[in-house]
DNA sequence: ATTTATATGATTGAAATCGATCATATAAAG
DNA sequence: CTTTATATGATCGATTTCAATCATATAAAT
């Protein structure tokens, strides 16, 4: 029966914002979650569509811009494969029973990936990252978040509580990304993600810090680590480009 | 014919970084753009479903992190509309610069629905569901997780990590859910969702819990509270059913 | 109050998609 | 080299989805 034309519009903003936190949504769960039926759910999401806010598809229908985790997944795209390789570097080290700590960022992320498929029997995951979390969840990994705040459009949980929470655990590998490596050491930009970073490290019996080439020899505003702490640089970028950046060949891994 | 199986894993790795760049792509263009048959891109595709690297869409494909959860989205259909209308109720009592814990399970899932249209400047929300935390990531409310941990395909982080970080937080509102209610109180059937309840119930000035009429009556293995605890209960059962379940009446909001 | 316009749900035939099965070519194993 | 295993594409019902149509209840217009 006819509603009344702002009922209409509002339902499907309510579509609209739900199709953006959601990113997918099957036709069947968006007559139930809006108590429609099939064909006012198309005639709705054919209107979202021709204005251009979502986008269709058979069977249900997507957001097209700005998900979740939008400047994340962009980034995610480039160099993947670079990042895989690096990641599977770090899988030896992850044995039976031990607790990982995965950092946010995207070549950390790539680690996270590789994770279900290498089924190593009662691993610890422990992160800040909601990716992280997304991605493993229900995958049979045991998951375990420090907590903290999301601010903004953020996609890491930081703060003075999630430092304060990660002090609780003791960690065998962390695995952490870094925006720039210099000989002076390793740099990032958000101060409240390199607290965050600190502490992992301080907890952890070893540390990865995982690089692509083009990083090498870029600084950022805050200083994550130096040479003289242990980090080990895990890196696709070849021994030429390190020496001219004057990076110390010691203890590193180069794939 | 047959290939080899490094071409095969390549091919699945191009095809799900292919997803991570396009969000979603038909299987037509699958197909055309990695020269393989429809069979083989579905064969693909349900093999990078099978690990969690993409989701699986009628006609096509889209890279999602997220899992999402699915025996909480399955329940999260029903009575949407009641659930819905409980959560209306709780509303107002969200004022501005306000924190609210969410608890985990659909009917406080429904409030969080509701928040962002809602509006209410300077809100904080407090909450351990992940189907909050992906519900509200980015829609301009500030979200912070206690933390815990994420077992088998929970969607609440739990233990006794998350209680003592749930001791940390000063809370203004709770809304919790129950799975029963009788006469000597509230219950629910895990004794560690019910542990990180109390801990929110003991830090909050109110809690409200909402409950279906079905509910009424119930009772299960965990008891979360006694009616002299001074929650207030939230519920669309009537007067009658109310009574012939030897409810009181006192503080409480009937809808 | 009366008339007009339209939002909705149900139905239906057409089209698209899916999962299963099969033959085949070729990689991998012996 | 011979044998085995398997990745692929084609085919074919079964199922799902779609767009169009229609009756109806109700909002909006007069």
């Amino acid at each position: 029966m006819r509603v009344s034309k702002n009922v209409v519009e509002a339902r499907r903003q309510l579509l609209a914002d739900l199709l953006q936190n959601q990113r997918y949504l099957p036709l069947e769960q968006i007559c139930i979650r809006l108590s429609i039926s099939a064909a006012t759910a198309r005639r709705d999401l054919s209107e979202l569509q021709r204005t251009g806010r979502i986008r269709r598809t058979p069977g249900g229908a997507l957001s097209d811009f700005s998900d979740k985790f939008p400047s994340f997944a962009e980034r995610l795209g480039r160099d993947s494969e670079r990042k895989n390789g690096l990641a599977r570097q770090v899988l030896p080290h992850l044995f039976s029973g031990s607790t990982v700590y995965i950092d946010g960022g995207t070549t950390p992320f790539a680690l996270a990936r590789l994770l279900p498929e290498a089924e190593i029997p009662g691993l610890k995951v422990v992160t800040n990252s909601l990716p992280v979390v997304e991605l493993l969840s229900g995958s049979g990994v045991s998951l375990h978040i420090p907590g903290g705040d999301l601010v903004a459009r953020q996609s890491l949980l930081i703060g003075e509580r999630a430092v304060r929470a990660l002090r609780d655990w003791k960690i065998d590998v962390s695995v952490l990304g870094a925006e720039g490596v210099t000989e002076s050491g390793f740099w990032n930009s958000a101060p409240e993600v390199v607290a965050l970073q600190k502490a992992a490290i301080a907890n952890s019996k070893r540390s990865f810090v995982l690089v692509t080439a083009e990083k090498i020899g870029h600084r950022a505003g805050a200083q994550l680590a130096t040479w003289s702490s242990g980090l080990e640089l895990v890196t696709d970028a070849t021994e030429k480009q390190l020496q001219s950046a004057r990076i110390p060949l010691a203890k590193m891994e180069v794939g």
